[in-house]
DNA sequence: TGATGATAGTTTAGATATAAAATATTTACA
DNA sequence: TGTAAATATTTTATATCTAAACTATCATCA
């Protein structure tokens, strides 16, 4: 039916998208833990809090934003409440959902870090000028575009 | 000393690749699992001993080329020596070195695999056109060398 | 030589991740 | 209503990953 033959491979392209992100990850994973003693699992964690419009997530809603699974977030979750970051906090409509929060220390911590974060970033791709990240960042869109594209392709069994 | 006011921030730049990245990682490692029972981990270090040009890597080689620790290195190479796919060699010239080598088993597994996985990326990229695929390729090796040059500098005490 | 330092790999302790099963609660509907 | 299905989270077992300490071997050079 298709008839279009894959004269392209993306392989190299796939490779390159992920050494680039393990090479800047690495580094801002191991910039976080010695300057602020926490793990990139756990920024990412209180940084989808922090932007978070009501102040809030559930268990379920951290776990599809940071695209990991139920029992790490359950993990994840006691861990920056023995810290003392984040609290949870049992849903009155719906005695299944907790919700999350952060507490003070974790919102003034976040805060100093994503500062740093911020910065190591910019530092680390500095030497791409604005029309070069312009010109990547839509590049990804469109990516991101066109893998959603297939996937929610695979999960609508209209046409058979 | 730098007048450079960083007006561009990289940030959204860095959150989409990341994005992305774990979006395709994430279909690929379940894709892997369900097809072959292996992981996504011992996928890429045997793609790694497979694309070695002498067949064989140490222990360290494995870790620097994927961008993991050495015990991590250690306990997979326990774990597919268990599973057959690789042996351990020790280096007659330096009884430290550990040379690792694919079995049979392996070289063959390996090949199957490998055909899978490069049809999943073209297909979870196929939205892409060639012009879309290298305009992203070559942005991000520009990336990779911006990056580089930063992390070499700092690495370079010269001027002071 | 033989001490000193560098290098390669392993071990250890613990964090982070997964899949699958289990639990608790809610929703839908016969 | 009441029972079955769906949903949200936790638990369990195990794999993956890190940093740091440790072991073994090699290289240097007084």
């Amino acid at each position: 039916m298709d008839e279009t033959p894959a004269r392209h491979s993306h392989l190299r392209l796939w490779l390159r998208l992920f050494a680039n992100v393990a090479l800047v990850e690495r580094e801002l994973r191991e910039r976080l833990r010695k300057q602020h003693g926490v793990s990139l699992a756990k920024f990412d964690y209180l940084a989808q809090l922090y932007r978070a419009p009501q102040g809030t997530l559930t268990m379920g809603q951290l776990g599809q934003q940071l695209m990991v699974s139920g029992g790490n977030i359950t993990g994840l979750t006691d861990r920056l409440a023995a810290d003392g970051l984040v609290r949870r906090k049992v849903d009155p409509d719906d005695r299944r959902v907790q919700q999350v929060v952060l507490t003070g220390d974790g919102t003034a911590l976040f805060e100093v870090m994503a500062r740093d974060h911020e910065g190591w970033v910019n530092q680390l791709l500095s030497g791409l000028d604005a029309g070069e990240a312009d010109d990547l960042l839509l590049g990804l869109k469109r990516m991101k575009q066109a893998v959603q594209a297939v996937l929610a392709e695979e999960n609508a069994p209209s046409e058979a």
